[in-house]
DNA sequence: AGCGAACTGGGACATGTGACCCAGTTCGAA
DNA sequence: TTCGAACTGGGTCACATGTCCCAGTTCGCT
């Protein structure tokens, strides 16, 4: 009824698609089902989009875009430098279990595009991003613990991303905060032997 | 033509329904794609199951029992804790690399039971048979390294499968290998740090 | 107010898919 | 050798899904 234009449409889609890919998963995130969940009808998602494909394309870019430092955000804790990289992975942990779906979501959409060809430039670009907000956290993170790294920090950074990875994977299976807990703490120790105190 | 008895049927089926997950995804896995895989006609396979929702089920109960010591086999290294330990997850990584669809396959069905209620048993029951495996290699690593873990192996072993889950995803998506194998490292330290000289 | 373009709703179509059915064929046991 | 059960192939059904079309409606501009 209402009248919207097409770039507002496509907004109010692509969140609707990712309500709906996190709740019941990519495969049933149907044109149908967005849609539904958008409250418009179907013609209006043939309007905004050419095709599924299309939005799926551009809700990938768009959690890309999105990802803020939930990976060890602000660091707010002073002291040892395991200290500090625990508590901040702690902190994605907490982030974690506040939305499950929604990183559950991520992952999905990382197989997704791990499937075409065409689509894998995607999933690099999402894994990029990660890399480099965690660089930044990481960064920080020596800052506020008086050290420097000793190895590259994309390096370090990339490791944690694949730790965090790790970590989110395996409870989002088991649920078991205690043992999430001791990957965070794990994880810490072996980030901290790379930088040496300033 | 050939007749072949329902249970060798459903053997057939559920390898090549594995072949097919392997190469195009769990969503590419249709009973006409696995029917075809497996060189049979339609109806053979609604002879053998029921419905592909069983086949399915039964499809990720197999790679469960299936999954040998793939995580740090038989360790052959004899030297530190550490060495040995990061021998055993390059080990795996070699094993990755070797058949990365397989383990793509695998994080694919996790997914895909993590999407149900009940299927969500199936994907713990992957992971707690992942994490029975390390544990496994874990004795045996201490063993060869004259250790002795400090912290419950089975939480050890929770952490290894973790990492290495994590170096999974993330070298499926950049198949940096560089950046694996620095992983592995950190991953072996950090876990050679909850065991103490026997 | 009037006009053209932007937008909307409902329906339609082709295709893919899971499930099923049934008439035939083949095998093993009697 | 015969007979019944196990098995097979091909066709079919209902439904979901992506895409498209078109007649109508609404808006911004003149």
């Amino acid at each position: 009824m209402t009248r919207i234009p097409a770039p507002e449409r496509r907004v109010a889609l692509i969140e609707a698609a990712l309500r709906v890919v996190s709740r019941n998963g990519i495969a049933q995130a149907t044109t149908r089902a967005i849609v539904a969940e958008a409250g418009m009808s179907l013609a209006s998602f043939h309007y905004a989009f050419d095709s599924r494909d299309e939005l799926i394309d551009e809700l990938i870019s768009t959690v890309i875009d999105r990802t803020r430092g939930a990976v060890m955000p602000e660091v707010l804790v002073e002291g040892t430098l395991v200290d500090v990289l625990e508590a901040g992975i702690v902190r994605y942990f907490e982030h974690l279990k506040a939305d499950p779906e929604h990183e559950q979501a991520m992952l999905e959409l990382t197989q997704y595009a791990l499937r075409s060809p065409e689509r894998h430039p995607l999933a690099r670009a999402q894994y990029a991003r990660y890399v480099e907000l965690a660089e930044q956290s990481l960064a920080i993170a020596a800052e506020r613990s008086h050290s420097t790294w000793t190895v590259p920090v994309t390096r370090v950074a990339r490791t944690l991303v694949a730790f965090t990875d790790g970590l989110t994977v395996t409870w989002l299976v088991d649920r078991d905060d205690a043992a999430a807990l001791a990957v965070a703490h794990a994880a810490a120790d072996a980030l901290s032997r790379m930088a040496e105190p300033r």
